[in-house]
DNA sequence: ATGGAAATGAAAATCATTTTCATTTGTGAT
DNA sequence: ATCACAAATGAAAATGATTTTCATTTCCAT
């Protein structure tokens, strides 16, 4: 396994906390910064796995990456401009135990966001 | 332009209203209708912009198609084997709601998927 | 220094999706 | 029925993000 390379994360960070790879690529590279698309990747990954960053899909299907809090929380993403809130689970953690143990499902996790047009667009 | 071919959506429909575009072509493979993967993404596109089926995507970037309107529910996918439960979204539809007027949002739809071990598994 | 583990990155592979383009099909006018 | 043209079709190539491979380099602990 391979540990998050520090100019990732500080470049993401620099992104406003909001970027593809492929963006935060770009950026060190026009920044000077030596670095391999593939160890981008790969320490993304990484910061993922340690739930350093979320990651969230675009409209096209690119995946972006962002810095988030802790605690488990869910989003709710603007289709227009793409601009994203965090917001609580709530009910919904509670309606994922209930189905899945209705169903005898064991190890279970869930995901859940809400997209609409948010006041701006 | 083209117009979208009757038998995608009879299909999409045929396979829970859910699935990605290569799914619907393997589908319609494995039962001898002769078409094109092509053929498949124009027509599950023309099916997008009449509102007919809506477009989502998975935790791997895959557009996942769905008709929307009538029956509005919700996965419980088991991660060992693939297989899939239906299940109602019950709190979570009015969670969504909730959510979204809360921080100004219009026009908001939502996902949420709950995965885990089935008891086979 | 020395050996081995971890990190790196260039290039190739993968995979969904889109584009191109030549062919086929459907339709309306004559 | 025939002709002309628009729409539909699909095979193959192109695209673009992401992953994998693999040889090389960097880091440490001894």
């Amino acid at each position: 396994m391979s540990r998050s390379n520090p100019r990732v994360l500080s470049t993401l960070e620099r992104a406003g906390g909001f970027a593809s790879a492929q963006e935060v690529y770009r950026l060190m590279q026009r920044e000077g910064e030596s670095i391999g698309l593939t160890t981008v990747y790969r320490s993304l990954q990484s910061l993922v796995n340690d739930k350093i960053v979320d990651v969230l899909r675009r409209d096209d299907g690119e995946a972006i990456y962002r810095l988030c809090g802790d605690a488990h929380h869910h989003h709710l993403v603007c289709k227009g401009c793409g601009d994203t809130v965090e917001i609580e689970g709530g009910a919904i953690e509670k309606w994922a135990k209930v189905m899945a143990e209705e169903h005898g499902f064991r190890e279970v996790g869930h995901t859940a966001e809400i997209f609409g047009l948010c006041s701006k667009c």
